[in-house]
RNA sequence: CGGGGCGUAGCUCAGCUUGGUUAGAGCGCGUGCCUUGGGAGCACGAGGUCAGCGGUUCAAAUCCGCUCGCCCCGACCA
């Protein structure tokens, strides 16, 4: 393509309401411009970036052994209502009507689409397994588009699902496509770690997200940078003190002190002239182990800046129903809400639960069990706990659950997550096979998403400098860009379209930048758009040279001209070669 | 949904506090000259519903009210 008609404008200017770096330098760059809200334009170089992203992941899709189809965009109300997701993603649905009044959606995600087609061909075990993808556009009515195209309200997602007879083949399947997403992104060049995570309402036992690290992301994970262990927030564990505090009675150095009206770790912080990590904090919850059984309460301590983690907390108790207490449980135990401390208490059947991250606290603020009153100068050994345990969420400094060494938290963008869903959808869309044994069944899926467009923000965020972007070349709108200095010099043209026209013959992507521009302006726009190899034409031409040179690392090297069109073939091999799987 | 910011030329912004010529600059755009290895120079020119609606006033980009749009922080996020 010749510059010269290419459909694009780059610009000097940051746009205004741009922040995230990838968001500036897509708008600069003339790759997207934005529509309204959560809305863009792909442009031809954006939209050449985005074709090559969806064919990577077309080819590792379907080495899975999954099928390509698609589905519409527009769907009819009822199947939303056999899943009930019609009520429940109401807030984030675009919902419309038809000319007869009939009520659609524009799909968010497609599982109730893609159950009812499953449900309408598979009958035996012998349909089964199948997986079936799509690469479509998806609207969300975000309640907070941001960042260009991190978090659009029109956007473009790949959503394999795969419906299988058993468990075991799910899992293997999911293991497979786990595979396959980290070659997806190792093709474009991407750092991306499989943190596991938490499903949320979606249900299934185990779900991983693909992270990518960036200061630009929405999300957080936790790693341990000498081990190589890597979880979500709520999911991570963490090691246990090396050893616990023992209980050695209450000394008499407690002081309690008034604090008229402050219950929040916030406040104290402020009041006392503390730091939240000399809290303790003294929760109360209740729960129990099945519907018929009674409540019990249970008192929860974790330390000042850490939230309790329910999910954890569930499993440790052993209990499906957890829930905070109410201050009615409060008044019928005798406690005072917001002044409640583990110091001197004891509520006979009522367990004490400790998270590990007390045990460090030394000289720390607990409530008095009086209003308006707390303790200072509490140390852990002044506390009677029944049980010691990894009870809350895990942040930054945390010892590894692993190796005991520190976790770091990341700052990241989600570019895949992978469920197991079980049979959630197809006991709903009554998609069941009739097994190898007679019986019927309900299939067994999985989905797994990988945000199509949010990937070219992605790899801008992981690959620029100041100058603008650097393409990975697997992604780049083109392989090799022709620098033309002065596009009225006859022989530097002539010399350029030669170039031009045999690198084009040998199959490699070319832009050729033949402008009537000033040299300064052609470098500019060169360095912004991030074609990863380039060719000026110029003033060595003289001396029968032209210049070469990656985008990445701007080492020029002169080669003579009739050696040029080799070395640019070389140098996109090995640029290739680098991203090879 | 809570908090904050912004809306004036294609873009980035001044002007608004304290109302008063024909609403400005830089970049971009057009024409001509000049220039061709890092966003050059000179000259001329085109380009505006000052987001919209209403109000106050002799007079509104400027003051007041409402509405709309966009961005950021938080909450939320299969």
């Amino acid at each position: 393509m010749r510059a010269s008609q290419l459909f694009f404008k780059t610009s000097k200017e940051k746009p205004s309401d741009a922040t995230a770096i990838s968001h500036v330098l897509l708008i600069r760059g003339g790759f997207i411009s934005q529509l309204t809200s959560g809305i863009y334009n792909f442009l031809p170089l954006g939209f050449r970036v985005l074709k090559k992203i969806w064919r990577i992941i077309e080819e590792e899709m379907d080495r899975t052994g999954a099928q390509e189809l698609l589905m519409p965009a527009l769907h009819p109300k009822e199947l939303w209502e056999i899943t009930g997701r019609w009520d429940l993603m109401d807030d984030i649905m675009f919902k419309l009507q038809d000319r007869s009044g009939r009520w659609h959606v524009l799909g968010t995600t497609h599982e109730e689409i893609i159950t009812w087609i499953v449900s309408q061909w598979v009958r035996s075990w012998r349909d089964l397994p199948v997986a079936l993808y799509q690469i479509q556009v998806k609207f969300r009515d975000e309640p907070r588009p941001r960042g260009g195209l991190l978090r659009g309200r029109e956007f473009i997602m790949k959503d394999l699902y795969s419906f299988h007879t058993s468990w075991e083949d799910l899992n293997e399947y999911y293991d497979k496509v786990h595979r396959a997403y980290l070659r997806c992104f190792k093709r474009m060049g991407l750092e991306v770690y499989a943190v596991e995570a938490h499903s949320g309402a979606i249900g299934g036992d185990v779900s991983h997200e693909f992270m990518l690290i960036s200061e630009s992301g929405e999300d957080k994970f936790l790693k341990c940078d000498s081990c190589g262990y890597i979880a979500s927030m709520e999911i991570a564990s963490v090691h246990p003190p090396k050893e616990l505090p023992t209980y050695k009675g209450e000394p008499e150095s407690l002081k309690k002190v008034h604090t008229p009206g402050f219950t929040s770790v916030e406040d104290l912080v402020k009041f006392l002239g503390k730091t939240s990590k000399d809290f303790i904090k003294t929760m109360l919850y209740k729960y129990r182990g099945s519907e018929d059984e009674d409540y019990h309460y249970v008192i929860v301590l974790v330390r000042g800046d850490k939230e309790v983690n329910e999910i954890k907390l569930s499993k440790f108790l052993g209990s499906s129903s957890l829930e905070m207490a109410s201050p009615e449980d409060f008044q019928r135990l005798g406690l005072v809400l917001g002044y409640i401390g583990p110091v001197g208490l004891d509520l006979s059947d009522i367990k004490v639960i400790a998270d590990y991250s007390i045990a460090t606290v030394r000289d720390g603020v607990v409530g008095a069990n009086e209003r308006d009153y707390h303790l200072v100068g509490v140390n852990p050994e002044n506390i009677k706990v029944d049980s010691w345990a990894d009870i809350s969420n895990a942040s930054e400094g945390d010892p590894c659950p692993k190796c005991g060494s520190p976790m770091k938290v990341y700052p990241s963008i989600e570019l895949g997550h992978i469920f197991k869903l079980g049979t959630k959808y197809s006991e709903a869309m009554k998609a069941y096979f009739t097994d190898r044994d007679g019986k019927s069944k309900p299939i067994i899926m999985g989905c797994y998403g990988i945000g199509v467009t949010r990937l070219i923000s992605a790899v801008v965020e992981q690959y620029h400098d100041e100058d603008g972007i650097i393409w990975p070349i697997t992604v780049a709108p083109y392989e090799v860009l022709i620098l033309t200095v002065n596009a009225r010099d006859e022989n530097q043209r002539k010399v350029s379209e030669d170039l031009y026209k045999k690198l084009q013959g040998e199959g490699i992507e070319v832009l050729w930048d033949d402008r009537d521009e000033t040299p300064g302006v052609k470098f500019k726009d060169a360095d912004l758009i991030g074609i990863p190899v380039r060719v000026v034409i110029g003033s060595k031409l003289k001396e029968g040279k032209v210049e070469v040179s990656l985008r990445r690392d701007r080492e020029k090297i002169f080669v003579p001209v009739e050696e040029g069109v080799s070395k640019v073939k070389e140098l996109v091999k090995s640029l290739k070669k680098e991203l090879e799987v």
